[in-house]
DNA sequence: CTTGAACCTCTAGTCACTAGAGGAATTAGG
DNA sequence: CCTAATTCCTCTAGTGACTAGAGGTTCAAG
C-alpha cells in the first residue's frame, strides 16, 4: 500500500494520472517523496487525500472549498459552522442549477416536439430560437449604465 | 435602430461589449463596417443574430452548434433533420445533467441535515467526504471517471 | 540485458468568456 | 470651438479544472 506509483495511485483513486500532477501544482496535494530516479512515491495518505478531493469534486465543489474543508478537518476542535456554511452554499447553487436546468429542458422539449420534419424554414427548433429574440425576458445586461432600450 | 455603436447592441441584445468582440473574433458575428474613426458600427441584422446566439446560450447550447444551427437558417429550403438532431442531443445532455445533480442534492442534503454543529471532528459534512465506502467508483483499473457538473 | 510500459517536465490547448492596460474616438454641454 | 466625460479601440493575459502532446528518462518483467 505504501510507497506507490502514480499510476497505481490513480487507479485506487479513480483520478487521472496528469489530473495528479496537476493538483500537485496547485497545492492540493503534498509533493511526495521520489523514487532514485526521480519519480514520485506515494502513501496511504495520498491516498486518502485524493478520494476526497474526487468525492467533493463529484458532488460539485470547486477545489478552493476543498481546500478549506480539508485545512478544517486537520483542526478537529473547531467549530464545523464553516464548512456547514460551504455545504450549504453548494446545495443552494446545486438547487439553482438544476431550477435553470428544468426550465430549459421544458422549453427544449417544446421545440423538439413541435419538430414536423420539414424544411429549416418551417422549423420549429430554429424559428424558436429566432422568436424569442422578439422577447426582452430577465436583462442582465448591467453593462451600459446610462441608457437602455 | 441602424448604425449601433457596440455599447447600444449591448443593451438591446443582452450580450456584454467584450462578449460582442469575442464573437466576432472567432467568427460567431459578421464584422460590420467602422467609423471613421474605425468603430464598429451595427446594424438591425446584426442585433437578430445575437439574440439568436444568447438564446441558444441561454439554452445551453455551445457556439458551435449555434454555429451549424446558424447555417441551417440561411438554407432554408433544406431538411431541418440536422437542426432536430442538434436539439435532441442537447435536450438529452440537459436531463443527463439534471439526473446528476439531483444524486448530487441528495447527498448534499443529507449533509447539511446531519450535521449538528458540534465540533470538526463529528461533522457530518467532512465526514461524509472522507467516507469513501459509501462512493460511487468502484473503478479500480479504470481510468475514465464520468462527472457531475 | 533488453524491451516496453510507465514515468518525467514542459508547453499549449480546451470553453466561453472576463479583466485590465494604455490609448483613440465620440458626444454633450458651454 | 473647446473641454470633459464617456465610450470605444487593440492587445495580452487570466479564469477553472483539467486534457493533450512532444520528447526524453526510469522501472519492472522476462
Amino acid at each position: 500500500m505504501s510507497d506507490m506509483s502514480i499510476g497505481r495511485l490513480s487507479a485506487l483513486s479513480g483520478v487521472k494520472v496528469p489530473t495528479i500532477r496537476y493538483y500537485e501544482s496547485i497545492d492540493m496535494l503534498d509533493a511526495p517523496p521520489r523514487s532514485p530516479g526521480g519519480q514520485r512515491r506515494y502513501g496511504p495518505g495520498h491516498l486518502e487525500r485524493l478520494r476526497f478531493i474526487r468525492h467533493g469534486r463529484e458532488l460539485g465543489f470547486g477545489l478552493d472549498d476543498l481546500r478549506a474543508l480539508q485545512d478544517l478537518s486537520a483542526r478537529p476542535d473547531q467549530s464545523c459552522d464553516e464548512a456547514d456554511r460551504i455545504a450549504r452554499r453548494q446545495l443552494q447553487d446545486v438547487e439553482r442549477r438544476i431550477a435553470g436546468l428544468e426550465a430549459v429542458r421544458a422549453e427544449l422539449l417544446r421545440m423538439v416536439e413541435r419538430c414536423s420534419h420539414g424544411v429549416v424554414d418551417e422549423c420549429r427548433v430554429i424559428q424558436t430560437l429566432s422568436e424569442h429574440a422578439l422577447c426582452v425576458h430577465h436583462d442582465q445586461a448591467g453593462q451600459t449604465p446610462s441608457k437602455a432600450g
